[in-house]
DNA sequence: TATATACTAGAATTATTATTCTAGTAAAGA
DNA sequence: TCTTTACTAGAATAATAATTCTAGTATATA
């Protein structure tokens, strides 16, 4: 069926992505260098400068989703704790896409220009996290505001405190534990 | 003493720089459109881009940290409360410049390129805030991880949860509030 | 009023970065 | 072996942005 791919996949591709809007910006210079592919096969894999972005960020996204979600819905009655955990053990496991997920924002990945089928993908994403927050909340009674802080706005605080130079110690699980609970209780 | 200045000041620079710096990127490009000045003003006062990015930065973190110093230093029996809930109270009060502090990163605005005095400058006014927190955890006896949790890291990953798109809503601050005295429970 | 000075203007230039385009190469299957 | 096909290469081009440069203008002081 004609040629195939050389070394170079997605993964490679969404890595050095990530490596790089952690360090600054993703400029296709700087891909190039750092992969050794060149501009050509760069624009006939992925279309645009804004195709590979977004990849970058949805390949960043999902990693992170599958572990929090596996947590969520593990129907264990600590399930929000261990979500709110998620945060700080991604970090230490997954560095490059924490920081991309935690340090950068979404707008710097996405525009008006990206593809539409990575644009449709993205929001698919986000709706079904938003979306199993809704239902934690529901089935624990608490209010949704309450868990969307818990669950992810303190945890995403306590590694920003670390992230783009330091690594995420483990002496903060037991802050982000209190602070879910602290939210928990709240309402 | 010759020609004085026309309308345009730092005030007027930093905070058109805020604004856009909150949108998306600074260029000269639009910094130019939305100002009505000119490029060569934009130089004679600032001598390159990263004087004006680095002014923009500096201004917003003085803003927010001269509220945040009065708090915690206010000697009250709440002092660390209330600078915890300096960072959403000033969301509201001053919106552009603390999506700035809350959603851009500082190296965005700082680079090698950076005007040595400026880049002094940013450091003096960082070594202040770090001081003043380090003082606080002494004088309480918590833990100078816990204070920068509940005083820094809580409070911004709560505001950041709407902060480039809506408005921080009240109903946070008793969040806020909690999560500051779950770290000081803590440790 | 003269003049020095601090600032303004914006076209021209340079630098950087994205994108296109033409000419390929390597491998799968007829 | 030949052809088709998916991919690779990288120079050339286009787009965008920063910076410089020359020619001013307005005003405070002498």
């Amino acid at each position: 069926m004609g040629r195939l791919s050389t070394v170079h996949d997605d993964e490679v591709f969404s890595a050095v992505g990530a490596r790089l809007a952690a360090e600054g910006a993703i400029t296709l210079q700087t891909v190039v260098a750092e992969t050794g592919v060149s501009v050509g096969s760069l624009y006939h894999r992925y279309g645009s400068r804004e195709g590979l972005l977004a990849l970058t960020w949805l390949d960043a996204v999902k990693a992170f989703q599958e572990r929090f979600l596996a947590e969520l819905e593990s129907g264990h009655e600590d399930a929000g704790e261990c979500a709110a955990l998620a945060t700080p053990r991604f970090c230490r496991s997954d560095r490059q896409r924490a920081i991309v997920l935690s340090c950068c924002r979404a707008s710097e990945f996405f525009s008006p220009a990206t593809p539409q089928d990575l644009q449709k993908e993205i929001t698919r994403v986000n709706a079904a996290g938003a979306a199993a927050i809704r239902r934690y909340a529901k089935h624990t009674g608490h209010s949704l505001e309450a868990c969307r802080l818990g669950l992810v706005a303190f945890p995403l605080g306590a590694v920003r405190l670390y992230l783009p130079a330091r690594a995420v110690p483990e002496a903060i699980d037991d802050y982000v534990s209190a602070a879910f609970w602290s939210a928990m209780g709240n309402g």
